[in-house]
DNA sequence: CGTTTCCCATCGTTTATCGATGGAAGCACG
DNA sequence: CGTGCTTCCATCGATAAACGATGGGAAACG
């Protein structure tokens, strides 16, 4: 039920979701799901596509290991390249969203 | 120089540019443009199709007119259930910022 | 055991936006 | 009068992002 999220928010995110130290996959499809309290619902088909863009852009770097419950899987790290571009994608989203605010409280 | 815009957001801010009376497109790109300090920069070849998305849905209706410098312009005006979808889109707006204000504060 | 939960991933489609392009009509200027 | 700048319309093809559907394997759970 939880709708589409902003196009091109999606890297932010993810990038976001991994502030606070690496996170498989799945987990960072939750954890956005949990802050969001359900608002955003990121479909696994959306999120690995975008881990592969940020692996080529070199943002996150990933890593096969155990999670908690002994299940195999890939966790995804943020590199200093990937703080900064996150910092700058930050700077640049509040940017649009001002000036959206600007047009749609009239002027 | 001005940045995309966020995708997903562009219909909302036609119909934003609409509140205060009727526009011609090339109106709308540049009320866009001055209201937001050169931030959104929408192409009119972003700006047509999208006005074909709003007149095919009903959310706005167009009108053959002149412009204030006897130049023929079609003029675009909001409709009533365009101002319904203007308000929904708002606050479906508003839900994705602040979910996504909220992963973006960690937590 | 069977089912659920966890966790990976790809493929094909759709949809939005953009860059390039084209045209016509008024205006300003030399 | 011609040239070019601004205004105003619009379409077309490419690109890229996100989604739905789908598939699979391995641990845990009853």
């Amino acid at each position: 039920m939880g709708n589409d999220l902003l196009p091109g928010t999606l890297d932010m995110l993810v990038l976001g979701s991994l502030t606070r130290g690496p996170r498989h996959g799945y987990g960072i499809a939750q954890h956005l799901k949990k802050i969001s309290e359900d608002v955003l619902d990121v479909g696994e088909s959306s999120l690995y596509p975008a881990l592969q863009r940020l692996l080529l852009n070199g943002w996150v770097t990933a890593e096969w290991g155990a999670s908690e419950n002994n299940r195999r899987a890939r966790y995804y790290k943020l590199t200093a390249s990937g703080r900064k571009q996150l910092a700058a994608e930050n700077r640049e989203f509040d940017r649009m969203i001002l000036a959206i605010q600007k047009v749609m409280s009239c002027a």
